[in-house]
DNA sequence: TTGATACTGAGACTCAGTCTCAATACGAAC
DNA sequence: GTTCGTATTGAGACTGAGTCTCAGTATCAA
């Protein structure tokens, strides 16, 4: 974590940019989440914590995190964008939970071969992509996509990744 | 596109929804474009014909026609949401020009099975999935990714399909 | 210390999308 | 055809995530 914030720290430098008190207390919280956060979700974390950032201020921070790699950005379709620690730890796509809205991760490498594939077809410079397959988890299960009332407000399991 | 809109109807009225003139404007809008949509471009379409739709109208018309299967929906991150007839053609997924909006579609259906076999791995029900690689198209190509200050506004090709 | 520049905070603003509710259209029953 | 209940529409108010502006503050280099 210590290492982490050093290369966000290197990251900025890199672009000129200064890692600051407000842009320290972001990236923290990012880095140490167990789940993706939204801004309002890291704005209200910090208010919490007796260290308030300004509105503005975290979402140019979490814009210009993910602008030097070091935070990728996931919008799962619920009207905010989600953010999640890119730096330190591999590639991988997402499995989002219709019911809870649980987030699974998973790796394919055959998936993004054939995806390199595809772009080559069409004489295309893939600089990033956004791979999600919606469903229902093992939980939320095969009765759910039924008239199941019951997951019109999403049940938020304790152990899972949620946005 | 006759047929394409009696499939409407029939999507319809196997829910007890009705083909109102409204929704037959839009529907008739989305099944004959040759590009993406978004609700603006609809109702701004519909004015220019002189059959202007409800705002609130074309909204709900537009997510009904998705819930039926009759279109799909798409974010491609310009912060609004852009439609196109899915019935009567194979399911597809897209690459996304930075440079330009350009948007191609692709098939892969070795993609599609490995992702069947994500599901499975994580006894993960998948309902639908999407798929977007992001990058710089033929005519946008390698030159882009750089400081390159004249894609800020992206060129609008003439032919290509943009959002 | 000074000047130039980067950064922040507060709040106004934007804009896609949603909601409300009175008015209207429509299908079924009479 | 008339009536009644329900589905649908339109106008405009509202919401909420995200952006913009700009004055004030912090930081760096000289």
């Amino acid at each position: 974590m210590d290492r982490a914030i050093d290369k966000v720290r290197d990251a900025l430098q890199a672009r000129g940019l200064r890692l600051t008190k407000p842009r320290r207390l972001v990236a923290e919280k990012v880095l140490s989440a167990r789940r993706h956060l939204a801004a309002d979700d890291v704005l209200e974390m910090l208010r919490r914590d007796g260290t308030p950032v300004a509105r503005a201020t975290v979402y140019r921070t979490l814009e210009m995190m993910k602008e030097c790699g070091t935070f990728d950005e996931h919008d799962f379709g619920r009207g905010r964008k989600v953010y999640e620690r890119a730096i330190g730890r591999p590639h991988h796509d997402h499995l989002y939970c219709i019911g809870c809205g649980a987030i699974i991760e998973f790796q394919e490498p055959e998936i993004e071969r054939l995806q390199d594939q595809v772009t080559r077809r069409y004489h295309f410079i893939a600089m990033y992509h956004s791979h999600k397959i919606f469903g229902y988890c093992r939980r939320c299960g095969p009765k759910a996509p039924s008239g199941d009332k019951a997951h019109d407000e999403p049940p938020r399991h304790q152990d899972t990744k949620n946005d």
